[in-house]
DNA sequence: TAGGCCATCTGGTCCT
DNA sequence: AGGACCAGATGGCCTA
């Protein structure tokens, strides 16, 4: 099966358009490639496609007073097939949109090591655990504590351009060692437990209250 | 090579 | 009717 991912300004004037594709995607894989043929928007193995080609078929008796009907069929075809594309196009350019969004998040949360970026998961995890830990310094602070329960690192200093950094660059799905609350993670993981409220390492994204975020 | 992550396609559902 | 949103399916890429 043949993924193509294409990137639509416009997606009335690119169906129409002679090269609706435009290779912008940081994501692109070097083995998917766009088209021009708005056609090939749809897998040729698709099990719509061949569906849509076997109404096609259907609806094209060889008798002539048919005919009309066969052209309907052709017609309505037609339709369904540029609907889907439509669709397509519209379902890419928001999930291109929810990935634009979960860049922006990865860029305000404490900065990581250059190569290694938070998976979509691990930073919905993160920004929840960062935003946790931000709220209970704040709360902390109003309370006249001075103890801050969140050390090493004082999170008032902590903005995005003060963040805390580790030095291990494993993948993400690996660890560098147990993580005492003492030291800096090192590691994503170890980065994410760094910012995980105590009651909520089991589930993260769960809260106390079972609330989900 | 298995498993994780990802992009895309697709059909269903809900909303305007 | 058409768009937004969602979840399942599929296949590619990468890494341990």
């Amino acid at each position: 099966m043949v993924l193509l991912k294409c990137e639509y300004r416009d997606e009335e004037e690119e169906l129409t358009s002679a090269s609706p594709c435009s290779v912008s995607s940081s994501h692109m894989s070097p083995a998917q490639t766009c088209s021009s043929d708005d056609e090939q928007l749809l897998s040729p193995t698709s099990p719509a496609l061949m569906h849509l080609q076997a109404q096609e078929q259907e609806n094209s008796p060889p008798s002539r007073r048919s005919r009309p009907r066969t052209k309907n069929g052709e017609t309505v075809l037609k339709v369904k097939k540029t609907r889907r594309i439509k669709a397509n196009n519209r379902e890419r350019n928001r999930m291109h949109h929810l990935n634009s969004a979960l860049d922006s998040l990865r860029e305000v949360l404490p900065s990581l090591p250059e190569d290694a970026k938070l998976t979509k998961i691990e930073t919905l995890r993160f920004a929840y655990n960062y935003i946790w830990a931000l709220s209970e310094t704040l709360r902390l602070a109003e309370h006249g504590s001075s103890a801050s329960t969140l050390s090493p690192m004082s999170v008032q200093d902590s903005s995005p351009s003060q963040s805390p950094s580790w030095s291990c660059s494993s993948s993400p799905s690996s660890s560098c060692g147990s993580f005492s609350p003492a030291s800096p993670a090192s590691s994503t993981s170890d980065m994410l437990e760094y910012w995980q409220p105590a009651e909520h390492r089991m589930n993260p994204f769960m809260p106390a209250s079972g609330a989900f975020i």
